[in-house]
DNA sequence: GGTTGTGAATACATTCACAGCA
DNA sequence: TGCTGTGAATGTATTCACAACC
């Protein structure tokens, strides 16, 4: 056989490794509902997508369904958590510690879902009276804190003017993922991941269909 | 000339209406910073995409530079609030006055970008303490209120199991443009727009990089 | 019959490259 | 000379459609 490429080696699109999250959603649904099998179909009705791109998307990473019966659902969910790396845990930090900051850190949800936020960095030395054990700690703590714990992603919820002073200072601790809450489209290089959260280009970028109905 | 579609009755890609508010958010900056001027250069450098897809976007919808200068910041900042319906404010509604609820009313970033939270929603009568002036209403409340006040736009913060039930109730009341903080992939017709803040699957779509390096 | 996995076909998005203009 | 606006070319993503299989 010749030059046919491995799985692993293969170049897989940003959009698909952006759904592979959205697939395990609804397959952990679904095994707690108690189902083991579901179809391509199926979960394809579950997102409005066409089943074909879901089967298409698995076809990256290897075989995983049979015939004539769909995918075995536990078994999906491993092998997709490996591809991902959410079979591990990941540390965590967050820089800004305000209003937005302090929702974050007391938010339940991050850690069951495999982020552990293990560190909380602000300038000003507000220490505010958090509920969970997470000290904020001054910037000059950063870069040991992101060695001494093995911090390898950030969120980033400080003013717009020094978000991207901080994202620059994360990129020289080695950072190479980052959640940005604040409200600018931060330059990185090409090998830092970043991902938006951005409520009000959300909103913006909807009204363009409100006004032709 | 024979069969050319006007501007106006020209398919916009979704891609491109998303990127409107980000060129938009440049521009303002630039107009504070007291430029008059901008290159399609300048501004992708800004953004870290290509100049071309700057013009190629702005060109969906008019002609907006100058040959050999640029394009007139304020001028087009003007027109392009008009393409995307950022000319005018408009009225939102929020259902689910937790904590998540209660951080998205209080945050003062909105109004200025013509958002206005006119009312708050939910199931259980709690009556949170609110620094703003906002109301929390029950349920039944939610179509006499989304028509006094016209309301076209509405913001999800209920937990994820109640969260589709909510929506589709939106969806019965005549909203076409739903910003969804449940951790959901809501089903809706075609003719609703969903923008989804999932922190969640922002950090689980971003590991899968950090494996590979 | 029902469903996967996948090349081929189609649709969509980005970039090129250059005429046209200030 | 410097930059826009835009068809043409290229690159990417989605869908089709069907052989292979349970």
């Amino acid at each position: 056989m010749i030059s046919s490429k491995t799985k692993s080696s293969m170049f897989v699109p940003e959009v698909v490794i952006q759904r592979i999250p959205i697939y395990l959603r609804i397959l952990q649904e679904e095994l707690n509902f108690g189902n083991n099998v579901i179809s391509s179909k199926n979960l394809g009705n579950r997102l409005q997508m066409s089943s074909a791109q879901i089967r298409k998307d698995l076809s990256y990473f290897g075989k995983f369904g049979k015939q004539g019966q769909g995918y075995p659902i536990a078994f999906l969910v491993d092998k997709l958590k490996v591809v991902v790396g959410l079979e591990q845990n990941w540390n965590a930090c967050i820089i800004g510690a305000g209003r937005l900051g302090q929702s974050i850190i007391n938010y339940p949800g991050f850690s069951p879902e495999g982020f552990k936020i293990v560190a909380a960095f602000d300038s000003n030395n507000k220490s505010y009276s958090d509920e969970n054990s997470i000290p904020i700690l001054g910037m000059e703590k950063l870069s040991k804190t992101i060695q001494d714990k093995s911090i390898r992603v950030a969120i980033v919820s400080v003013p717009a003017i020094e978000a991207q002073k901080v994202i620059d200072l994360l990129i020289i601790e080695g950072i190479k993922a980052i959640l940005n809450y604040a409200p600018i489209s931060p330059k990185v290089p090409n090998d830092v991941v970043v991902r938006n959260i951005d409520p009000i280009l959300s909103l913006q970028s909807m009204t363009y269909y409100l006004k032709r109905n």
